[in-house]
RNA sequence: GGCCCCGUCGUCUAGAGGCCUAGGACACUGGCCUUUCACGCCGGCAACACGGGUUCGAAUCCCGUCGGGGUCACCA
């Protein structure tokens, strides 16, 4: 049996770095024929779950990381949601009482307070004195006599190590006389997250808790608890941070100011909501983010490139292996070669990686990702007719890999905008338009194209090398006008496939318009 | 501050004592190709944090220093 977790809090986003961690306790599962939970931690959410978790729920499933047990799909074990499981809970904190591991401390949060800044003052580590532990029925009377709320504490063992054989970092050690009596069910009697987490992973009978470094740290309070509770150890994986581009920090979504403050970072988000403009989707920092799944979905990132990046980041399988499938990683991956060190998250990169994957898709599937945004830009029908799917399918067999994502479609606009509505760039109009002599010769270029044979590339391109030599110009003279009148850019893919995708008639019209 | 983790090119990494004058990829950059852009091809820049050991020999082992991060909540 090999069972795996991923347990979000319902926090309205998926954030990059949760999806690393999701994916490769996903891979495992997937790997050893077991299964793959996802559980949701919603001890403290007094909002609405159901509205922050469905944008967690929809990334996941956009990715392809799908769930044996958990929300939607439910699974022998639930409810897989820790709100719902409150009763576990308890029925645990009273054996932790009834076994000595724990106890009702009664002390308040400003006695608690001054304890630790004694402490501080003598510099010293601070443990609580248990000053207010109460562990007879007696005791607990007395101090509520005083008006005093009880919370429950976990009473940690004082001498011995704890060792941790970490599937990713080796062996550590930790003192047990440095863990502190953490405090597991609040006055109100809910229960805290550390408790919550040990209970479910034993009812849920996970064997191996994959999780962020973050939580190293909080596994020997864990291992204690379970360890009282008479469960079996689960294996343990702490994985590296997703650091922030270029630092060692973890990656915040909070910090999106900061790093646009990188040229290439600031580059790659550009170009992100110039795409998410043209579909009308919203490119403030809380709706459009690049640390949130969300932003790559929105402007038509592949799932696969996403999934083979994030693989990368924090494991390796050798020195030459780059890309992988879905498949691959399944069969590849193994937590020992998963690096110790944090890894900075890299745009760039991802960039890199969905250009390769994305080249490596037939026309047809190019054009089915593209065309929802050709509509959503409003420059297609929706659904878009059949003629202005063939369109769309020319211009991105000769664009090639100028598209290197779906939403890139949308830099093409001019193919499927009325010539009527062309706009010209300002400077591309300039340069090219306004030159020397440039409208008289794209006048005379113009009765070429009226009067070519046929408007195929090879027959334009005839046309223009022929009118090349007869006004003994360089060819620079005349393609670049020619472009910028039928595109209004100043770049673009091959300047004959733009002319005979558009056609004789369309190109006759842009010409005639810019001349004017 | 205590405890824990980490430290190879700007970034992701290969490297488990000699194969390393440290390899690959992304980025950057010079050139070629070229109607622009992109691609492609050829080339370049660029790293073992530092100091001590151990060893015939260390990026690899040990110790220390420095640096970075995490954690110490009635948050998850």
């Amino acid at each position: 049996m090999f069972r795996t977790r991923f347990a979000p809090s319902p926090t309205g986003y998926l954030h990059i770095g949760g999806v690393r961690t999701a994916l490769f306790n996903w891979l495992l599962a997937r790997q050893q024929g077991g299964q793959f939970i996802l559980r949701i931690d919603d001890t403290d959410q007094q909002r609405n779950v159901h509205e922050a978790l469905q944008p967690i729920l929809d990334g996941l499933r956009w990715l392809g990381i799908d769930w044996d047990e958990g929300p939607d799909v439910g699974g022998p074990f639930g409810p897989y949601y820790q709100s719902q499981r409150s009763d576990r809970y308890k029925a645990a904190v009273e054996r932790l009482l009834a076994g000595g591991h724990a106890y009702y401390d009664y002390s308040t949060p400003e006695e608690l307070k001054a304890e630790r800044e004694a402490a501080e003052r003598e510099k010293r580590p601070f443990r609580y004195s248990r000053r207010f532990m109460a562990t007879t029925a007696a005791e607990r009377t007395a101090f509520e006599s005083q008006g005093r709320q009880a919370v429950v504490r976990l009473k940690m063992p004082t001498e011995g190590t704890l060792a941790l054989d970490d599937l990713v970092r080796g062996r550590v050690e930790f003192a047990w006389l440095s863990e502190q009596d953490h405090v597991i069910q609040r006055a109100d009697g809910t229960c805290l997250y550390h408790l919550a987490n040990v209970v479910d992973d034993y009812d849920f009978q996970i064997t191996h808790v994959v999780r962020a470094e973050e939580h190293l740290s909080n596994t020997p309070r864990q291992v204690f608890m379970l360890e009282a509770l008479g469960y079996p150890r689960p294996a343990y994986a702490h994985l590296p941070f997703v650091a922030e581009p270029g630092s060692r920090n973890k990656l915040s979504k909070r910090k999106l100011d900061k790093y646009l403050k990188n040229r290439d970072f600031a580059a790659l988000v550009e170009h992100a909501r110039m795409i998410a403009q043209k579909i009308g989707h919203p490119v403030d920092a809380d709706a459009f983010n690049p640390v949130i799944v969300d932003f790559y979905q929105t402007v038509g990132y592949l799932p696969d490139a996403i999934i083979n990046y994030m693989a990368l980041l924090g494991w390796s399988l050798d020195d030459k292996s780059e890309h992988f499938s879905r498949q691959e990683l399944i069969e590849k991956f193994s937590l020992a070669r998963v690096n110790k060190a944090p890894a900075s998250f890299d745009p760039q990169k991802l960039m890199a990686f969905e250009d390769w994957h994305f080249q490596q898709l037939p026309p047809t599937r190019k054009r089915e990702l593209a065309m929802p945004f050709l509509e959503k830009a409003g420059l297609v029908a929706s659904p878009p007719s059949d003629e202005e799917s063939l369109l769309a399918e020319k211009v991105i067999a000769a664009a090639g890999d100028r598209i290197k994502m779906a939403g890139d479609i949308l830099m093409f606009a001019y193919f499927f905008q009325p010539d009527e509505s062309l706009e010209f760039d300002d400077k591309a109009a300039k340069k090219y338009l306004q030159a020397e002599g440039a409208s008289q010769l794209l006048a005379k270029f113009r009765c070429r194209l009226a009067t070519a044979e046929s408007f195929d590339v090879t027959t334009l391109e005839e046309t223009m090398h022929d009118f090349v030599a007869a006004e003994t110009i360089k060819i620079g003279q005349i393609i670049h006008p020619v472009r910028v009148a039928v595109t209004g850019q100043s770049v673009g893919m091959g300047l004959f496939d733009t002319l005979a995708i558009l056609g004789r008639d369309r190109c006759l019209r842009r010409i005639d318009r810019a001349l004017t």
